[in-house]
DNA sequence: GCATGGATATAAGTATGCCCGTATACGCGC
DNA sequence: GCGCGTATACGGGCATACTTATATCCATGC
């Protein structure tokens, strides 16, 4: 009999799925940097698969922006140069703000209960790689009652599109307390059901987001084209 | 040595994209209808490829949202109710507004001159076949130099999730004719760099069709969940 | 010495076959 | 007669093997 856990959390059931799990977290705690080309047969005997799982993994992969395939070419983790950065961050701010203003009259106590815990979470954890996908828990967290399921799935591609890069931005210490501060800000007008005031903060947080971001990867040689 | 056309028109290089084409069409055409069972092995036999190549195509198609893939079940044609078409519309009237304020001031004239000319192109059309996609052409010339490329690359992609439905709008002469009247209004607002009053003629387009269209589907057989 | 053409190597695309999971139907037991 | 279990069939996931395309390097000719 299958496990519990398994039959419930709809865990991941093909071999290409675990691929692209694990390729997807690889690539946006920086194990594989950008740019790094992804041959098939070298993932295969790493993973001790066949390239056909590889295969699918990458196309699902190149489904959620993360990595190109050139027909004939290959595929190799999609750089970003910090014009890119800016268009996401721009789309974020756009979907984010439409999302939030639908969402903030439905919005729970039990959602709000949740998007605390969840900061307080981030508080406490002390490993990196957890604060990407708190951040993102957060976040979607506010917007659940949005009503649109399509839109909370461009949301959710575009946080998982940008991954390696917001955790370049998690990873400074003055940052993410001023992200801290932000949050708190913003759930507290979520729980006033001000959403003028919530979606202003939430603007002006991506906005400073993307100003680091540019700023830290336009300093670095990471805004090569691909 | 490779023709012309194949090697400047970037035209599909792998058996899987010319499925995918293929299938895409028939599916936005309505040859393969909503909920069809999408089985590899008889779409290998009937397109004369293995099964691989279909995979790679159902993949593909599955990203765009045009089928849905469950593991061990199989792909079939995505079905969506009037909620999900709501949705696609609520979206589209997100990003195409954005796009088309962030466009219109820097919309060259040989970029209007292009949409007029799809827009005649409309008119004298009479292959039910082309109007869905002569009518994203149009859309999309007016958004172009809204500067952002992911956004222009969502919109396109909604336009094909949405593709065999906007059909059912287009084949309605009355629908069309609103239709043509309201492009060409926008067209003109755009020429007279009136950013407010094209994005209100959009909004106001979009909405018409997204009723229109929720009607005509709650009204058939076709709301029924996948 | 440089450029161009061809050969070779590398890696992706494609074909085929097998295995396993799921569904459905039939039978047996209660 | 109804329900549950098992068996069989259908179909998708994965592996292995082969083909094709592209890039690089070397040789040859100008």
């Amino acid at each position: 009999m299958r496990g519990f856990a398994e039959s419930v959390m709809q865990g991941p059931r093909t071999v290409a799925e675990q691929v692209a799990n694990v390729l997807r977290e690889a690539i946006a705690n920086g194990t594989i940097k950008a740019g790094t080309p992804l041959r098939q047969d070298e993932l295969a005997e790493q993973f001790g698969f066949s390239r056909m799982p590889i295969r699918d993994a990458l196309r699902q992969l190149e489904a959620e922006g993360i990595v190109s395939i050139h027909p004939t070419k290959g595929a190799h983790v999609a750089r970003m140069d910090s014009a890119e950065i800016s268009e996401i961050y721009a789309l974020r701010e756009l979907l984010e703000s439409e999302a939030l203003r639908l969402s903030v009259p439905g919005l729970a106590g039990a959602k709000l209960e949740e998007a605390e815990q969840v900061l307080d979470q981030i508080d406490a954890e002390r490993n990196v790689g957890r604060w990407g996908a708190l951040n993102r828990a957060f976040h979607l967290a506010l917007y659940h009652a949005c009503g649109n399921r399509r839109l909370l799935g461009l949301i959710e591609a575009h946080h998982n599109a940008a991954d390696r890069y917001v955790r370049i931005l998690l990873s400074n210490l003055d940052y993410r307390n001023r992200s801290q501060t932000e949050h708190r800000d913003l759930l507290a007008a979520c729980r006033r059901r001000d959403g003028d005031k919530a979606v202003s903060i939430l603007m002006q947080h991506l906005r400073e987001g993307s100003e680091t971001l540019v700023n830290a990867i336009e300093g670095d040689g990471l805004s090569r084209k691909s």
